[in-house]
DNA sequence: AACCGAGTATGGTCAGACCATACTCCAGGC
DNA sequence: GCCTGGAGTATGGTCTGACCATACTCGGTT
């Protein structure tokens, strides 16, 4: 009979209070955790059990742990939330539980949305000189592994251009977490051509602010890299 | 003087080993994985490691684990990412490495999507039935607290109708982790008269078909909810 | 002042023990 | 034959205590 309260496990508790004290101590990036066994015995719990919850929380982009000694050892509070996403997503799609249409469709939502706000946002120059550097390593790559390293760079960094890092972190993980599909894709196109036409018509609208253009260029460019699921 | 390549921990090599056999052997959800013990033995590990392997795991809603005996117990493939979509964005949120205009945009995005693409699968009985059972909960509510549950109900119920089940995931994710930030703002406000009717347009809306004004319905009822951001 | 070695705090790992849980199985009674 | 209850057992949960590798700190030496 489950009366649908388990029991919290001991690591449980260690999150929750870890948590209650970012909150309460107002916590910030940078500042250090303090050390297993300390820790350990002010909740009076195990240290396996203290690590159990260092895990979670790192697994979860929130700390970092370093071994060793001085300023910087021990559980640091971080925020990489992208490498997070990315295992999510990638073993989601392991498990079959998402169907790549679902995560396509997602992309193409974010695609659109990232351009539109990169176009609304230029000129900026710091972007549209890492989506130029992205364009030509593609004209460069040897293998449809090195096109897509760099269309997910180019990709990643309109969505970073659109000032949102929510938005840029899912799709870094999102893009992580498909590129295996994405190398297939590329390979069964066989030509890179219409994708790279494409990154260019991308670029240009985004750079000169013509927000329309852009986002139909990133919709097409989805249906040229995808035609099975348009 | 780091080389990049920190050593990598025994339990980082148990997550490989788990998600290559996930791959290799064409796991599915609702598979159980090997005991703990007879992990550490099969990897050469401590049964330690293969719990902080586990945890990891669990983290990431790909197991359950489940105490006592029989074809239920064990470490079970599952697939809920939506717990640790959640905790990801409540723990970035409180390390405020989020602002919460890059989560409201993020909702925006998410929520114009939803509605066009509920609205363009309608009729559909059951998510019109779940979202006008939330509508209903959400007149009675005696508190802040009671409206935002009912809320969340609604817009996931949104979010649900278009059959994306990630993007669903990521809407449960963004509220729950925003949860607090709602009822503040539903307090702020002080009366939800606005906001109900608001669901009521966006209600009529999808149910009729008409994608263009469930888009502007939700656009508005955000500018509504959040007023400072608009 | 520059160098070098001992000391030490940190996380990483392991072995082994015990507990609570919840199923499995069988003996016994009806 | 069927049901029932208890023993058996495999599971995760927790704890203890130990040892290691790492990397800083500090003091003494040159």
């Amino acid at each position: 009979m489950a009366d649908g309260t388990r029991r919290t496990r001991a690591f449980e508790e260690v999150l929750l209070q870890v948590e209650r004290r970012i909150a309460d101590d107002g916590l910030k990036v940078g500042d250090r955790l303090p050390g297993e066994r300390q820790l350990a015995e002010q909740l009076q719990v195990s240290r396996s059990s203290v690590r159990e919850a260092i895990r979670v929380l790192e697994t979860l982009g929130v700390v970092s742990s370093q071994v060793g000694r001085g300023p910087d050892a021990g559980a640091v509070l971080t925020s990489r939330p992208d490498s997070a996403l990315t295992d999510l997503l990638r073993l989601s799609l392991g498990l079959s539980s998402l169907s790549l249409r679902e995560v396509i469709d997602t992309r193409l939502m974010i695609e659109r949305w990232s351009a539109e706000h990169a176009a609304r946002a230029a000129p900026l120059p710091e972007p549209a000189e890492a989506l130029m550097e992205a364009m030509l390593a593609m004209e460069a790559a040897a293998s449809a592994e090195d096109f897509v390293r760099h269309d997910i760079a180019f990709h990643v960094a309109i969505a970073e251009a659109s000032g949102n890092r929510l938005i840029a972190a899912v799709m870094r993980a999102l893009r992580g977490a498909m590129r295996k599909y994405a190398i297939e894709a590329v390979d069964r196109l066989g030509d890179t051509r219409v994708l790279r036409e494409d990154h260019r018509r991308i670029y240009d609208a985004i750079v000169s602010g013509d927000t329309a253009t852009a986002v139909d260029a990133v919709t097409a460019h989805l249906a040229h890299a995808y035609p099975e699921l348009f």
